[in-house]
DNA sequence: AGCACGCCGACT
DNA sequence: GTCGGCGTGCTC
């Protein structure tokens, strides 16, 4: 009997497609199965979602699945139930999320070889061909090509146009066929030799916290916790929680916010718990990626460890999702598909019946306010010494170092002791003007002042990485350039081998080689640096060593942003960089700002999280922000502005006409206006609840004609 | 997302 | 008059 598949393919579509199974392949056809299947003119990677016995309507003609790929579906069916959701939620293509679960040599695609006729062979000798013709077909004479090679080879503009015209006039013939990946021999995969650990100090608060947890998990429901505390006593909670799961012979996905933090977790775990250990990420090479997937869907690793990504790991008789450092905006993915695997480690426990635990010291507050209000708040009580810090006030210093920052620089200094700077801005300075006319040298693809890095003598374009040599004078009118407002961790540098030119100092950031990062890290380490100054990339370094002086400038640059969280993104900063400072008589932090009574840099300072969140909910109550609202960020982005507009300016009269539940706030220019060239205009919709959100959105959405992303804030 | 189809300006 | 640009719309 013949039947049907509904196919999800990777495309920013929300349909799925029909095609019938043949009759050879019936029984390896299967709901969640990765299959080939012919798509217009290509051939594609899809995934079966659904089988029926019937065709929907039985006017269109349906093609056949071409093969099915692997011998087992690649998808469970709750799996296949969690993406649609988290799909849903993100106004994203489910395709696009299934495609994004899977290792990339997974994901088989037609790929077109062109090559010569006999035809074609006569006609590159003969003369009175076309300029662009002759280039092309003289390229193919004795080999065959890609149509990505020849159009990265040859710069013709349009280059599948030419050949469609070639292929009618016999000249050129076009094989399709799929690319495979040829396997290379797996490498051997590390494992730590460590003994066995098996330390778990529980402080006797701590344990009761962690054994209220642990009976509800046993009970194998949903149960969501936010676990708030410092993150030793986090951990050892954690500990206590995996080894219970462990024991019921459920699995453990354990979420982290950077790549980095990946490594030393896993050696942990297997040194404490023995466990088999799995990582994924995709600083992974393909085939190690390939060979963890497939360890994690054999059972053969109970414990997997990974960033936002590893939320689509392939476990089954999952226990238990740990998302630490709940608070971190790593988690959230902006595109490709957009998703935040906070809420998505959510949809997923809640679609397994397994417990989920966030943790943080500092939680974001709309997690913060979800538990306490619903009752899953655990408080692990008891923090350390307050630290000693200061705020000095900057407004009325010259220099870039305060003079209190320099005079304690210069006590650590004398002790030997190591010293920490932050900042979070790269670069020399934000800009450079010129002295006579003002001119600012810009972006030609982006709408934005172009970063002057001194060091490299060059002007950057923090947001699409276009560099031009920076000159001395003004291309205008010849003045002599000078820097701007905004200085980056260049000049700080600068300044303090100035104030301090026996001592060694470094900057580290993201414009330095991977080696050249692993070098300064090491030299702090070692004690050969004795002044490492960095940005926010610094601070996310897993093994990035206390000092005993942590200097943080100008902490309030996050606030000038237009971003309901600036805040709280200031706050977070600010105590994770406080974080570095070693526990040990003497260590000290200085925080210089010129907003030294913002509430956000006065509360981190004071380490009163519970003060910020009281003061921050009540903002986001007022302005009717999350956790009150869900905020939905449309942005257009389009070669024309007055397209653009036309489009945003479009879209919305239909939400206004659909709904009056919604609140539209622009459209405007989005917070960078111009991005690689493009246009971008952005519109946020803010509402009560996401139902009065999705009512309008799942249908207008696919209306808007040029490329847009969709954000979804609900934290 | 690709890719084909279809309608308007600059060339043999 | 054709070529070839890219706007519009479909892909089971």
């Amino acid at each position: 009997m013949t039947l049907y598949a509904e196919v999800v393919l990777s495309l920013p579509v929300s349909q799925a497609f029909t095609y019938s199974i043949p009759e050879s392949l019936s029984t390896k056809a299967l709901v969640g199965s990765r299959v080939l299947v012919p798509f217009g003119q290509r051939i594609m990677t899809g995934f079966i979602v659904r089988l029926r016995r019937k065709k929907q309507s039985s006017d269109i003609k349906l093609k056949d699945i071409v093969e099915v790929l692997g011998e087992e579906p690649v998808f469970a069916s709750s799996f296949l139930s969690f993406t649609r959701k988290l799909s849903d939620y993100y106004y994203s293509s489910w395709g696009d999320v299934l495609q994004a679960s899977l290792p990339p040599s997974f994901i088989l695609k037609s790929q077109v070889r062109v090559s010569l006729t006999e035809k074609g062979k006569e006609a590159v000798r003969k003369e009175g061909l076309p300029q662009e013709e002759k280039e092309l077909l003289s390229f193919l004479r004795d080999k065959e090509y890609s149509i990505l090679f020849l159009k990265r080879k040859l710069k013709i503009k349009n280059l599948s146009a030419l050949l469609s015209r070639l292929e009618k006039k016999g000249l050129v013939h076009m094989l399709r066929d799929i690319k495979r990946t040829g396997h290379k021999k797996a490498p051997s995969v590390s494992r730590s030799e460590a003994q066995l650990e098996m330390d778990f100090s529980l402080d006797s608060p701590s344990r009761k916290t962690a054994d209220e947890m642990a009976s509800v998990l046993g009970k194998q429901v949903f149960s969501p916790f936010l676990l708030y505390g410092s993150q030793e006593k986090r951990e050892s909670v954690y500990f206590y929680l995996i080894r219970r799961i462990l024991e019921q012979g459920r699995r453990i996905l354990f979420l982290v916010p950077e790549i980095a933090l990946t490594q030393a977790l896993r050696e942990q775990f297997e040194k404490r718990l023995g466990e088999k250990v799995a990582l994924l990420h995709s600083r992974l090479t393909e085939r190690m990626r390939e060979l963890e997937w497939l360890r994690i869907k054999k059972g053969e690793a109970h414990v997997i460890v990974g960033p936002r990504s590893a939320l689509f790991a392939p476990v089954d008789n999952l226990g238990l999702i740990v998302v630490d450092e709940e608070q971190d905006e790593s988690y959230f993915q902006p595109e490709n598909p957009s998703y935040d695997a906070r809420k998505g480690a959510w949809l997923r426990a809640k679609q397994e019946k397994a417990g989920l635990v966030y943790g943080s010291a500092i939680p974001s507050v709309s997690a913060f306010y979800r538990a306490r209000r619903r009752g899953y708040l655990m408080e692990l009580r008891g923090r350390g010494e307050k630290k000693r810090v200061e705020i000095v006030d900057d407004r009325r210093e010259k220099g870039l170092i305060s003079r209190r920052l320099a005079e304690r620089i210069a006590t650590k200094l004398k002790k030997k002791e190591s010293i920490l700077v932050f900042l979070n801005r790269r670069g020399y300075a934000s800009y450079l003007l010129c002295s006579n006319c003002n001119f600012v040298p810009r972006c030609v693809r982006c709408d934005i002042a172009l970063a002057y890095h001194k060091k490299e003598k060059k002007l950057i374009c923090h947001y699409c990485d276009y560099q031009t040599p920076a000159e001395e004078n003004c291309p205008d009118c010849g003045s002599r350039m000078i820097r701007g407002r905004g200085v980056g961790i260049e000049a700080v540098e600068e300044e303090l081998k100035g104030i301090f030119p026996q001592s060694r100092i470094a900057a580290f950031a993201t414009d330095l080689k991977r080696e050249e990062q692993e070098k300064i890290l090491q030299g702090f380490k070692r004690g050969e640096i004795d002044i490492l100054i960095g940005t926010q990339l610094l601070a996310h370094q897993a093994d990035l060593p206390q000092a005993s002086l942590v200097s943080i400038l100008y902490p309030e640059t996050l606030l000038t942003l237009s971003d309901y969280k600036a805040s709280q993104k200031t706050f977070q900063a600010i105590s994770q960089m406080m974080r570095f400072l070693r526990k040990k008589e003497g260590a000290e932090i200085i925080i210089q700002t010129a907003l030294p009574h913002h509430f956000s840099i006065c509360q981190a300072a004071c380490e009163d999280y519970m003060s910020f969140f009281e003061q921050e909910l009540n903002f986001r109550r007022l302005m009717k922000y999350p956790p009150f609202t869900h905020l939905v960020e449309v942005l257009f982005q389009g070669e024309s502005l007055r397209f653009v507009a036309r489009q945003s300016r479009g879209f919305l009269s239909r939400v206004r006409d659909a709904s009056r539940d919604i609140e539209i706030l622009g459209p405007a220019l989005a917070p960078i206006s111009k991005l690689r060239g493009k246009s971008r205009i952005q519109v946020i919709l803010k509402a009560k609840t996401k139902k009065d959100l999705d009512d309008v959105l799942e249908k207008l959405l696919q209306s808007i004609k040029v490329r847009k992303s969709i954000h979804v804030f609900d934290l």
